[in-house]
DNA sequence: CGTTTTTTGTGCTCACGTTCACAAACTCCT
DNA sequence: AGGAGTTTGTGAACGTGAGCACAAAAAACG
């Protein structure tokens, strides 16, 4: 799956004139402040969609067409990409390879992130596998387990360390990005040490609440949670065409 | 690890008494009529604070206690829960057991939920052989994979099946949720087929966005948009920090 | 039995996010 | 060159969610 390449700092190819940079604030003082939270969270969305449509060779796209792509209203995507700056053109729309490299830079995905990954059970030994993590200048420094039969066992082409080697491994590269895969009960204990360590953000998989201090950024995800909201609207679709129902044991049941 | 029971349909031991149920709105009505969205995704997370407070044989637990153990503001819970009816007592708290049997009940966890995983890769895999489903009423139903090679093969006590097995699985046992894991460009078939064969809701893993019909519900869950969600904070804190330093070529750098 | 203490349930306010709708800016065509 | 057609960027309206702060309810205690 090889992917259009990334690095493009200027615009190119295409009918589409470069835009007018004098008139205007400037884009870096417009991003320095504040971009909403809900909008960085999509940010990632856009850039897989502009990415997908470079792949196919598309050099313009309105967003309309990048809305489409990436799955949201086109209002939002316009108000979202006017936080970073004024990128597209008014009567034409968005340079896809331009816009492309100005959203990376803004998440900062032109350079690479170490990460370390902690609980090589089989959660971890699919993140450790994960081609995704590669592809977007995410690359696994190193694999923490505390079972020491495990340490040593080879996962794609990296060794399983062992937990007291953490200090060590953090000290010589800089890693600023650890994900935790262990089970609920090690979850804490392994974050206090990342956070010791120098680790500024945490993706916590594991079903536990981290307790950080302010300057650490902990994001979760947890696969039973989606599940069990899914169940919910599940539940009350059931619950809905029971009360429907033309019979009268089912309604009973749903009333309940 | 072994959970407390979770059926607990009467109030019980504890020295708190049974509300008296005869005055204000019926539980009934009031859950019917919408839980926003923000509490519900906020309902698991209580059930499990709930779970491990009864594991710690607490019988009783005000709002503050359990905001604590559930990582929120102890307000915010206290008007979750009043979406749900009046389960507390004033004065005392919540009857940890009771609070949960009624949470299960509303999330749908009093019931088990089928499910099917498509797409048998690394995390596929990883998902069939996750504990966290079982234990929560998620039974995984059927395996599938569309790789002729993989079918058969044996992942913890099922075997995976072909994709033209799908109908067949889904026409003979009622499952209602599905989770895709398959690569992106396989996503949005397999999603449709799924559909096509009742399946209400689906939990998707691959980096694409669904169309679906209105009644059907997707959760999306995206691990490198967490990890570059995380870069763009990491980012930020080093960029500010470079913006104060003493070093002018770091100020001009950050200043790019 | 009244007073004090604890803790819930909720009205209210403010902040944030979404969507509409339109002027401004640009292209294209005649 | 000017008018018609597109599409962006954004002000303004609206909706949802978070958090404060307090009355109401229950318990504890003298």
């Amino acid at each position: 799956m090889a992917e259009a390449p990334l690095l493009q700092p200027a615009r190119q190819g295409s009918t589409v004139t470069a835009p007018r940079g004098n008139r205007s604030r400037s884009h870096v003082e417009r991003a320095e402040r504040g971009v909403p939270e809900a909008t960085v969270a999509r940010l990632p969305i856009y850039l897989r969609a502009l990415t997908s449509l470079a792949e196919g060779d598309v050099l313009t796209a309105s967003s309309e067409d990048l809305a489409g792509a990436a799955g949201v209203n086109s209002a939002k995507l316009r108000k979202d990409l006017s936080y970073l700056g004024t990128y597209g053109t008014r009567g034409v729309g968005y340079d896809v390879n331009y816009l492309r490299y100005q959203i990376a830079r803004q998440i900062g995905l032109t350079q690479d992130w170490s990460v370390i990954i902690v609980g090589i059970g089989n959660l971890g030994h699919a993140l450790a596998n994960y081609s995704g993590f590669a592809s977007r200048g995410f690359q696994v420094a190193a694999l923490i387990d505390s079972d020491p039969a495990r340490v040593g066992e080879r996962v794609g082409d990296l060794r399983i360390s062992s937990m007291d080697d953490l200090d060590d491994i953090l000290s010589r590269s800089s890693v600023a990005i650890g994900v935790i895969a262990t089970p609920a009960g090690a979850a804490q204990d392994v974050c206090d040490r990342l956070v010791a360590a120098g680790v500024g953000s945490i993706l916590n998989f594991a079903p536990a609440v981290l307790t950080v201090p302010d300057h650490v950024d902990v994001r979760k995800v947890d696969l039973s949670i989606e599940l069990q909201i899914l169940a919910y609207h599940e539940q009350r679709k059931a619950h809905g065409l029971a009360l429907l129902s033309d019979d009268p044991v089912v309604r009973a049941g749903a009333a309940l």
